[in-house]
DNA sequence: CTGAAAGCGCTAACAA
DNA sequence: TTGTTAGCGCTTTCAG
C-alpha cells in the first residue's frame, strides 16, 4: 500500500492539512466536530505521519541515543536494561551506538552529535575527556553519564573511592594483611572507576598501616580470561597475596577459576571479593561490593527525559548507593 | 554552532547544492578538482549531513529496528550482542523495540511498519501471528526472524523439536521413567518454541513406550521464580517425577533451587536438564542443550542485510545446530 | 561534469 | 477555529 500522506487525509475530510497536523499532534485548537472528521480520514486511510519529515519540520527526533562500550559485558547490559524499561514507557525510541573499539569511540560521539541524531544522550560506562564534554556543550545536547563521572556533566554514579574502601576494608577486618588488587588498566581515560577504586583500596590499605607493592598490582584488559592470567602472576609470587581485590566481578571469576586451576581454595586459602554484584556473582556466591546497576539506568534515563523536557542551569548529580555483599569466597586468612 | 548546511558548503566551494550532494554520496561523477574544493568546505566547515533531511528525501532510513521480548532474558540478549556485532560493524544504527506486553506488540509491529521506522526489521524470539506475517508482507520491510518461525519470512532458527527430543532421549538413557516438563505456557501463539520441545519431549516419551502424564507437565510465565512454584508442585505430587526437563535453563535454575529447598539433592535424587547455555548454566554445572545464542543474533542480522541489499524471492531458513552439553545435574535414577 | 529546481511529508507561522 | 504557505536540508531529476 502506497502509504497515504497527510496531504490525502486533509483532502478526504474536507479540511486543510494545518488542521490533520493539529489533531496529530493533540493541538487543543480544533472543534470536535473537525476532528472527528480527521479522525475517521486518518483510520480508513490507516494514516501515520512519516517520522522523517515530522523530524525534519519539527528538528525533533524523537530518539535517544545510548552509548555504551562492550555490549558484552554484564554489568553494562544490566545498566542497559534499566534504561530500556523507561525509554520503553516514554514517547522516545532507543538508539543503541556499541563501542567496541576504543578508538572509534569519538568519531561516535562527534557522529551523534553533529548529525542530530537523537534528542537526548545516555553515555554508559565512558568517562568522557575534557574536549568530548566541549563538543558535548557546543552541540547543546542533553546529555547524562552513568557510571562516568565530570563535573561538567548531569550524572549518575557511586562513591566507587569508597567503594574501593570497603571491600579492601572488609579483607582487612578479616585479618589479611598481603592484599593485592586486579584491575583494568589504571591509565585508560576512559575508564575513572578504575582508579577510584584503587584510590580506596590504598587509603584502606595506608590506614592500616600497611604499606602498598606494586607487585600486588596487576592491571590488563578487562575480561575473565584475563583476569585468570594476572591472578597467576600473583599467586606465583614468592609471597603471595592472602586476598584479592578485583575490580569486577566479571575478573573475580576470572581469580577464581585461575586459584581453582592451581590446587588454591577458596575462601580458605584465597579470599576474592569482587565488585558490581552482577548476577553470577549471586550465582557463584561470590563476596561483592553490590551497585544498583539497573536502577542506574533507570535513573539515568529519567534524568535525561527530565532535562531534555527542561534544561537545568546546574549539572545534577546522582549518588546511588553501594553496599557489601558477603558470601562465601572471602574468610580469615590461614593461621 | 549553528550547524552549517550542505548550501553553506556549496557557497564557500562556490558550486552548487547538487554537486556537493554527490561529494557526499561517492558519485563518480565529479572531477577531482570540484571534489577537493567542496571536501575543503566541508571539513572547514565542520559540516555533516542532516539525517532527518537526508531521510526524507531518500527515503532510506539507514537503521535496522530490532524488535525484542523481555530484554531481561539471557537468552534475548545474547542474542542481540550478536546482531550488535554485526550491526557495528555496517554503514547502518539499531534501533531497540523491547515488547515488555504482548499485548502491545501488535502496536509495535505495527508502528514499526507503517511509520517507515526502519530500512530493515530482526524479530527476535518472537513468533509472529499470520496477521503480523500479512502486514510485514504488505510493507514490503525486508524482515528476518531470529528464533521464532514461519514460513512465509526468511529466518534463523534451531530443530526445537528435536531439542526437546534429545533432551528427554538423554533422561531416558540414564534410566529415568518419570520424566517432566516444565515451561513457559504451550498455547502462547508468540512462542511456538515452547510447543515444539514439548512435541520432542512426547516422541521421545512414546518412542520408550512411556505414557504421558499431564500431572506432569507444569507451565506457566517464564521466570526463575515462577519455575520454583510449579516444582513444588511436582515434588509433591504422590509419585513425583525422578527427572525433570525445563524449557530454559532460567527455569531450571528456578527448578533447582526449589528442590535444594526442600532437602532434594541434584543430580542424586532428582536430575534436571534446561535449554539454551546461557552463561549461568556453565556456572552452575547444569546439564543443557546448547543452542548457539549469539551466533544466532551474527547470522539473523547478516541475513538480513543480505535481503536489503537484494530481496529474494524465496524466505531464507538457516539452521544452527544444537548439542547436549552433559554437566552435573543430570545422573540415573536412585536403585 | 555540473547547476537549477522540484519535491520528500510534515510543522508552524500567518492570516482570515 | 481554520486554511494557506513557507520552509526544514537533503536527493535527484532535468537541462545544458
Amino acid at each position: 500500500m502506497a502509504t497515504a500522506t497527510i496531504r490525502d487525509v486533509a483532502q478526504k475530510a474536507g479540511v486543510g492539512v494545518g488542521t490533520v497536523s493539529r489533531v496529530l499532534n493533540d493541538n487543543v485548537s480544533v472543534s470536535q466536530e473537525t476532528r472527528r472528521k480527521v479522525l475517521a480520514a486518518i483510520s480508513e486511510l490507516d494514516f501515520s505521519p512519516n517520522l522523517a519529515a515530522r523530524r525534519l519540520s519539527s528538528g525533533k527526533t524523537m530518539v535517544i541515543g545510548a552509548l555504551v562500550p562492550y555490549f558484552t559485558n554484564p554489568s553494562v547490559v544490566r545498566r542497559l536494561q534499566g534504561v530500556v524499561s523507561v525509554v520503553t514507557n516514554s514517547v522516545y525510541d532507543l538508539i543503541l551506538f556499541d563501542v567496541e573499539l576504543v578508538e572509534r569511540r569519538d568519531e561516535y560521539l562527534l557522529n551523534v552529535l553533529r548529525r542530530q541524531m537523537v534528542d537526548g544522550l545516555l553515555i554508559i560506562s565512558l568517562t568522557p575527556t575534557d574536549t568530548d564534554v566541549q563538543h558535548i556543550q557546543q552541540s547543546d545536547l542533553p546529555t547524562v553519564l552513568v557510571d562516568a563521572n565530570h563535573p561538567a556533566l548531569s550524572r549518575v554514579v557511586v562513591d566507587n573511592v569508597f567503594g574501593g574502601y570497603q571491600a579492601t576494608k572488609h579483607l582487612l577486618d578479616l585479618g589479611h594483611r598481603r592484599i593485592a588488587y586486579i584491575s583494568d588498566y589504571l591509565d585508560d581515560p576512559f575508564n575513572s572507576p578504575v582508579r577510584d577504586r584503587f584510590k580506596g583500596y590504598r587509603q584502606a590499605l595506608a590506614e592500616a598501616g600497611l604499606e602498598f607493592r606494586t607487585d600486588y598490582h596487576q592491571q590488563g584488559p578487562h575480561g575473565r580470561y584475563e583476569a585468570r592470567a594476572m591472578t597467576t602472576n600473583l599467586l606465583n609470587l614468592p609471597t603471595p597475596p592472602t586476598a584479592i581485590f578485583a575490580y569486577s566481578d566479571t575478573q573475580a571469576i576470572g581469580v577464581i577459576e585461575a586459584a581453582l586451576d592451581m590446587g588454591i581454595k577458596i575462601p580458605e586459602d584465597l579470599s576474592v571479593i569482587g565488585f558490581d554484584n552482577i548476577e553470577a556473582a549471586e550465582y557463584l556466591h561470590i563476596t561483592t561490593i553490590r551497585q544498583a546497576l539497573y536502577e542506574s539506568g533507570v535513573s539515568g534515563c529519567e534524568l535525561l527525559l527530565q532535562v531534555m523536557a527542561n534544561p537545568m542551569p546546574e549539572p545534577q548529580e546522582i549518588l546511588l548507593p553501594i553496599e557489601l555483599v558477603q558470601r562465601n569466597t572471602t574468610a580469615p586468612p590461614k593461621q
